[in-house]
RNA sequence: GGUGAGGUGGGUGAGUGGCUGAAACCACCAGUUUGCUAAACUGACGUACGGGUAACCGUACCGGGGGUUCGAAUCCCCCCCUCACCGCCA
């Protein structure tokens, strides 16, 4: 969430910016501003009160030691007096204090200058393209068509055993996924990320922690008994390390990378979207998660675009980035950048990583600071990106792959698969 | 699942009603000494909110919530978590 001091000093500035979002922030930060003032002022008169019923239990200790009892009973009701009236000014505080936060939990992160304006997905700005676009023929196949061609993938086999969206992979193709992970998790740590594995499941404060709750709570997995929630992406369990910490300033910028099954609902999803390995409900992702200072974040996030790239390149895949405009952007981010990659058969651009810098928005939620060189302490920047997320990555290497002699691999996968073709 | 022990600052750990926002030690930071390093010595050393240009002052926080009391880390109640042993299982 924003904070308050954001809010109240550079009010005008937050509402011109959320306009991008499309959010209207006027009348909620208005509220807000006139909770804060109350809350301040209430704040003030409560603490004076306190201060004096403090003043006076010292006293009271030291008059009945000196024998004063009638002077001390005196005090004695003078305090309960005071006692009476911070009643309701305590009650009052933390209404307000509840008033901001619920209205704060609602506004989106402010976008950065560089968002482009626009309303969705047509509006998204191409900023760099790349890789070997392929010739495929005219009977080019569908990747789960290939899946079926060379027995790789089964999807009604994971209806049967679990339900739509949790496909079981097979042979040459449960070794592709075990061999990507393994591709992207050397990779990033030849890149300087330190490799993590966090457990799978996590609990309530961690959803809290990365704003997967409240808002977000239909789209994860809950285990009731245990009031635990399958985890939507690696994200939650990496960046909730870094929860309730403050790091030193030496320490940044933190660089993690962790391999974890991704669980989605995906409620309201349907069609062509959600085709084969489009969308699926237990997916793997390789993630790169960034602790920051706010003077070196958007440094930070171009290594990260150029790591992710880096990936796509050794993968020999056309893509695309795109910087997401307003309408499009999370909830959560300053700035998204997309990378898509070109699946030839289903003639489609395809997600397959999203790498955004969050700035303070979530490590406000989170307590994540660092102290500066001086011995203050500041709220973080936090940043992360897919590296990458498997199951389109592999449907473009099925498509784009497709020749003769079966499925070829990239050259720089072989190493990690031990075959080049699928056939 | 059963039984027991325990949750105090970055760490270890003292503290059973006022002198405690919290001893001591360790770590970290600054300085002195030193040819360098080490050692030794000196000092500083929690977080949040509120007030103030600032120095600084006030309030709250000893797992979380409630209660008793003029006054709670300390007493009472509820909840959460961790550890140990046993059982069960991988």
């Amino acid at each position: 969430m924003l904070t308050l001091k954001v809010i109240t000093e550079e009010t005008d500035d937050v509402i011109r910016r959320l306009a991008k979002k499309h959010f209207d922030g006027k009348q909620i930060i208005g509220e807000i501003i006139e909770l804060d003032k109350k809350r301040r002022a209430t704040q003030a008169e409560l603490d004076n009160a306190k201060a004096e019923a403090n003043n006076l239990a010292k006293q009271i200790g030291q008059l009945m030691k000196e024998g004063k009892k009638s002077e001390a009973e005196a005090a004695k009701a003078k305090t309960a007096e005071i006692k009476e009236s911070t009643k309701k000014m305590d009650e009052d505080l933390k209404n307000f204090e509840t008033e901001i936060t619920n209205r704060l939990l609602v506004i989106p992160n402010l976008p950065n200058e560089l968002v482009p304006e626009g309303n969705g997905a047509d509006d998204n700005l191409v900023v760099k393209e790349g890789g070997p676009k392929p010739n495929l023929g005219p009977d080019a196949l569908p990747h789960w068509e290939l899946a079926k061609k060379y027995d790789i993938i089964d999807f009604d086999l994971g209806v049967k055993i679990t339900g739509a969206g949790f496909p079981v992979y097979k042979g040459k193709g449960a070794r592709l996924q075990r061999a990507l992970i393994d591709f992207f998790l050397d990779n990033a740590r030849e890149a300087g990320y330190l490799e993590i594995e966090p457990p799978y499941v996590v609990n309530q404060a961690s959803g809290y922690g990365t704003g997967q709750l409240p808002d977000k709570e239909g789209q994860m997995y809950h285990c009731n008994v245990d009031d635990l929630y399958l985890i939507p992406t690696a994200e939650v369990p990496v960046t909730n390390i870094y929860r309730d910490v403050i790091l030193n300033e030496s320490e940044l910028p933190v660089m993690n990378t962790a391999y974890s099954a991704c669980f989605r609902r995906e409620a309201g999803s349907y069609g062509k979207d959600v085709r084969g390995l489009n969308r699926l409900h237990q997916f793997d992702k390789v993630e790169i998660v960034r602790i920051d200072t706010p003077e070196h974040s958007y440094t930070s996030l171009q290594e990260m675009l150029d790591y992710v790239q880096t990936l796509v390149d050794k993968l020999e895949l056309p893509w695309h980035i795109l910087r997401l405009c307003g309408g499009d952007l999370s909830f959560t981010s300053a700035i998204t950048y997309d990378f898509e990659v070109f699946s030839a058969a289903q003639k489609r651009w395809l997600e397959v990583s999203s790498v955004s810098n969050f700035e303070t928005y979530q490590a406000n939620r989170l307590k994540c600071r660092y102290r500066t060189a001086d011995k203050k302490t500041q709220l973080c920047h936090t940043l992360n990106g897919s590296a990458l997320a498997l199951p389109r990555i592999v449907a473009a290497l099925l498509e784009n792959g497709q020749c003769e002699k079966g499925i070829r691999m990239p050259k720089a996968l072989v190493p990690y698969t031990h075959f080049e073709y699928i056939d």
